[in-house]
DNA sequence: CAAAATCCTATTGCGCACAATCTAATTATG
DNA sequence: CATAATTAGATTGTGCGCAATAGGATTTTG
């Protein structure tokens, strides 16, 4: 084997590693999120608006770095279910404030009984690494953003 | 704020820092990927029969954890751009055996000069750190996975 | 104030990801 | 051997994720 082939399966393992865990984390939410009927990428737009009610679509989309392609129907989804409300800004009718309804705010309750638990418990292994690792993920998560927006730059 | 509103953040840093991660990663290989003319799950598939040609669709589904509903119409596109043949096994015609093409095979050079570097350079910060991150995201993985399958289990 | 530029959201199109279903081939069982 | 059960892939339908585009609303500029 040459030295090249190394690099070429070490190149691939941190991505493939992150790649998979995003898939494992979803299937692992996956059956407690039924019981709320929401995906994951719902519950993570829920968890936004938990954090604060009354949002845009832009700044919601710049939270989770996801732009209005995705964020449009996902958002008429969770609208559908009964979750959030859409309305036109007054003073700006360019934007989309989205709040949420009583089911929706209720929804939180059922997400720190059921589901916090059920992944803490999960995922388990100390307080600490976990904190550890989320600061170099996100670490990683910079880096990888800084080189996409400094493409054109000398 | 009641103590509660701590955990849900918490809960949602390292799944939600995973989550960011991986499209961080998609969106920094794009450019890199299109003069290949590949996306990043077809170059994740590429690099499977770069390490071995020859392998079965469940094969690869199986080290990617992807099922046929995801990889049949994905390895008719990487057929369509001339990267791979797929073939019925003679002795167990159930069984589409997917090979590399001469094409597929030059890929894996553009790979390796091209975009293991760029990468590299990219993610920086070490090898060492790295290596131990990749680890600790493989175990995380894992026990999101066996979190999975026990679920019925007392 | 009018034209141009910018901004916010929605829409369209393509490619995953996965559940559910289907077909054909193989193996197990009586 | 015939039937049942299992296995491998393909297909269908839904929901992201994102590029490209379009349509209004607002701001900037002359």
């Amino acid at each position: 084997m040459k030295p090249q082939d190394n690099v070429l399966k070490l190149e691939q393992q941190l991505c493939f590693a992150i790649y998979s865990a995003a898939h494992a984390f979803n299937r692992a939410y996956k059956p407690l999120l039924d019981a709320l009927g929401l995906t994951y990428p719902q519950y993570i737009v829920m968890m936004v608006l938990w954090e604060r009610n009354g949002q845009t679509v832009k700044e919601i989309g710049a939270k989770l770095d996801l732009d209005s392609g995705t964020l449009s129907p996902l958002l008429k989804r969770l609208e559908k279910l009964g979750m959030i409300t859409r309305m036109r800004d007054e003073n700006d009718e360019r934007q989309v404030v989205i709040s949420l309804t009583e089911h929706g705010k209720s929804a939180r309750r059922q997400a720190l009984d059921k589901i916090v638990p059920a992944i803490g418990q999960l995922v388990g292994c100390g307080v600490d690494d976990l904190d550890e690792m989320r600061d170099r993920v996100i670490k990683l998560k910079a880096a990888l953003d800084g080189a996409v927006s400094h493409e054109g730059a000398s």
